[in-house]
DNA sequence: CTGAAAGCGCTTACAG
DNA sequence: CTGAAAGCGCTTACAG
């Protein structure tokens, strides 16, 4: 059976002073004298006391609680990136005193979904929300920024709009594809493809944007029937991959716009009993968990995710207590992990 | 700018009728007429108003969300289990109208650790608890329970106590052994190890104690000395089967307390140019994400970790609402997975 | 069917 | 330094 629930009143009466002096000495004022505070404190640990979290939201303190939003379609179980990513803001938000509501939002353009979204913000659920996974603009995102609501997104950039209460994350994938290319060039490569990502975030935009500008810069020609589309998963990578091989002219090198692109863009190739990095060169990015462990075991772009969701964790934290700081550009760094998929050419 | 909230009263006062009204529209109370409720649900949406959830739950309504403690000393972001853990517990949540508030306990013992995970419990931010990777007897969770919280505990067994508010799920390691035991020794194996669990916890136990059962069952011998102690995890793994070659008799086949075990084990024979299963068979426990990609493919018993966490959240949230119910237990079943890590041995 | 009112458990000006 | 009191936004008997 659950025991009657203490309150502050009951603290108050059996610690001799008011319930003012209990709230404040839960609440750290210094104008307790020690001796007071002492007294107070002695009845709070001995009878457990811990003050009601809804009764102190409603008396206007935060709930310190913040919501973790990954947006996608249906791998959220499968993939181990997500883990880490779970994983990461909840360790950095609960070093701050935080917690957090972990949310998988399968389509963020269904109705209900949204409105249960929305829903969590309103109701004053949480203090602020995180977003994983969105297209670059995304309207549900966009409507909670309007009534608000801080939002930390990551992978987004939106010119013009720097709401006080919008903060943003990216990757820098320029410094991630020259990496890429200049490395596949390194190895005499000159015919060099890609395999895309989702062109709706902005990541998918930046990957082939880098891609082009770090081919130009080596003075490498991009051609068109080698950028192939796709979204960010295994499967697409597989599909890609089957549409690359169609083709009658093959580049010697890919880069896939990530890793998990990768993985399903060489099971594609090993059903055709293709060779990699023998036949065909690939790297990826991220360095996803199983990148090492993969047969072969794959070259990548690492991106420094850890580092990211701390900077964007804190910010979130800090602008939900102090409103408004200045604030540096948070972006994910890439370096090149050299492995097993890319071998160099010998000219002919 | 955040808008000005609105409140009931104020929709009450756009809609012509009192707050009670509002409330009982908002709570689907059947003694309002449909032109009533049209009205009010009119503004209410007219105006996006969504209750505020501290209010309500200070006026006596669940707070509809659950916590989920992963109790793991470091490992927690590095396994892939655990995000499927997460992610099952979320979505069938999510599914009753529920919340997750996702916790990572390093250590049980400590504390200060203690202190916060009991105060989320205390300032009654979640309505209830389900914890994974716990000691069969926890005493964090034994005082949450004193206290009339309800937690859900994955992977206990407490003779005797079956307070209501208490909730277990266990796995079934008796048949899980029989299906290992019986599979490698109907491949001519008569020589079989184990590398165990920890044993603090009921799998570790129930699984040796259903080993030596399975292997009496099949009339073999347990041999102590081929019975190494260990925990959940990769590198115990490793050790364990460091422990192992450095016998002077080693048996032909060993069953492994789950697959990161088995992983760590098979690393270490790799290492010394052992092969599996060529010089020593293996078969796991799990059936862990890595396992069917894993060198050489791991044989194993798998477990319905999805099944198990739909019934486990199903039941607790229930228990919530509506106290104590009939209950059935609540058990994870076994399959044998068949791949590469296992072979018949050639009687001589 | 519906409103007025009490109550949930805190915090924080306000006054002393 | 400290208490009395108002207020946060809801829900739910109670009375009609």
């Amino acid at each position: 059976m659950k025991k009657t629930e203490i309150n502050s009143i009951e603290i108050a009466r059996l610690a001799g002073v008011s319930r003012s002096t209990v709230s404040r000495v839960i609440n750290n004022y210094t104008n307790v004298p020690p001796a007071t505070r002492e007294k107070v404190m002695r009845v709070i640990e001995a009878y457990n006391y811990y003050p009601n979290l809804s009764a102190q939201v409603l008396a206007g303190k935060k709930t310190r609680t913040i919501g973790l939003f990954l947006i996608d379609a249906g791998h959220v179980s499968s993939d181990m990136l997500t883990n880490m990513l779970i994983v990461n803001v909840i360790e950095h938000a609960s070093a701050l005193g935080y917690y957090v509501l972990t949310n998988i939002i399968r389509n963020p353009s269904d109705s209900d979904t949204c409105r249960s979204v929305k829903e969590i913000f309103y109701q004053r659920r949480i203090d602020g929300g995180v977003f994983i996974g969105a297209a670059n603009h995304e309207p549900l995102i966009e409507d909670l920024i309007a009534e608000g609501f801080v939002a930390a997104v990551v992978d987004q950039e939106l010119p013009g709009h720097d709401e006080p209460n919008r903060i943003t994350a990216n990757y820098d994938n320029q410094t991630g594809m020259e990496l890429a290319v200049n490395y596949l060039a390194d190895l005499h490569h000159t015919s060099i493809g890609i395999l895309n990502g989702d062109m709706k975030r902005l990541s998918g935009r930046t990957k082939y944007e880098g891609f082009q500008h770090a081919m130009k810069q080596r003075g490498l020609a991009v051609r068109e029937q080698w950028a192939i589309p796709g979204d960010f998963h295994k499967e697409s990578g597989y599909q890609a991959m089957t549409r690359l091989l169609e083709q009658s002219e093959l580049p010697t090198a890919i880069v896939a716009a990530n890793d998990s692109i990768a993985f399903g863009a060489i099971r594609a190739m090993k059903e055709r009993g293709l060779q990699v990095p023998g036949d065909l060169s690939i790297i990826g990015f991220d360095d996803h968990a199983l990148s090492s462990m993969h047969q072969p075991a794959l070259t990548t772009i690492k991106v420094d995710f850890p580092a990211m969701l701390q900077q964007l964790t804190t910010t979130l934290i800090q602008t939900i207590e102090n409103g408004t700081i200045t604030r540096e550009p948070i972006v994910a760094g890439s370096t090149l992990i050299i492995r097993q998929s890319c071998s160099p050419i010998t000219p002919k």
